[in-house]
DNA sequence: TATTGTTATACTCTATAACTATA
DNA sequence: TATAGTTATAGAGTATAACAATA
């Protein structure tokens, strides 16, 4: 591929990019959903367990301090529960409530995120090379 | 494909979206590169000719109040200009200054974007599986 | 009345820096 | 001294609402 296309085609993929995600966040902005990272991670804690702060950072690639204002934000409502660590008392663990997991299985059970609802309208190979292109997108970050 | 599945590979998805996402902005605010839309707006002036707010607005699926800050951005940086519309009192018609047009070449010839550069590391394969899902993602926001 | 653009304001997400408590 | 977390602050990006000028 010539320079000058590649560069052309980066641009249409970051303005593809930027037309999901500004969709998205219209989206749920006008239907309380939560934003793509608060529902990252209680997808996490429901499927991987309980996790600290510093666990959930470094799982979704951003800072401690980030990821305390997504936790604190999850915490007023009331999704996820702070406990201390049974021996180590600098360490806080984060779990779901009850009232999170039941948000998160009303969330499955109504694919209720835009999101989720337009990657399954898509065929099933549309759909497969759109998984594939993550992997790809984790490599450009390594 | 499962529909816990589904849902699952949809947030690994979106995880991957945002760790480039993160990724960039932070390369981009601490080596003095543009931002994604205001890189982008640059490249479809180039490559389209003068255009409007509204249109620049259209074209990346932004409201023109957005694409307003963009478009102020870029005047205030010296990059773009604005010039009345010959007939049409109301718009205003953008263009590249001549030093937007040499950030534009600089900005080619040295690939000094770093998601261009992360990107042309990628093998030829990657890449195109890459752009495809470019065009699939223009299909969920349809 | 409808359209283009601007201004004012606010919200979300994320970052850095400084601090506290604990190890 | 190092680590986990919190708080304060700031910046980018985008949105809505209200307005002015023009069509």
């Amino acid at each position: 591929m010539a320079q000058d296309d590649l560069e052309a085609s980066v641009y249409a993929l970051a303005d593809s990019f930027g037309l999901v995600l500004r969709r998205i966040r219209a989206v749920a902005s006008s239907s309380n959903e939560l934003s793509l990272t608060e529902n990252a991670v209680l997808v996490r804690l429901e499927r991987e367990g309980p996790a600290t702060t510093a666990e959930l950072a470094r799982a979704h690639g951003m800072k401690p301090q980030s990821m305390g204002a997504t936790v604190a934000s999850l915490a007023d409502a009331g999704l996820i529960a702070r406990k201390p660590h049974p021996t180590d008392g600098r360490q806080v663990i984060l779990a779901l409530t009850p009232k999170g997991l039941a948000l998160r299985k009303s969330t499955r059970a109504a694919k209720r995120t835009w999101l989720v609802e337009a990657v399954g309208r898509l065929g099933k190979e549309d759909q497969r090379r759109l998984f594939a292109a993550s992997a790809i997108l984790r490599k450009l970050v390594e």
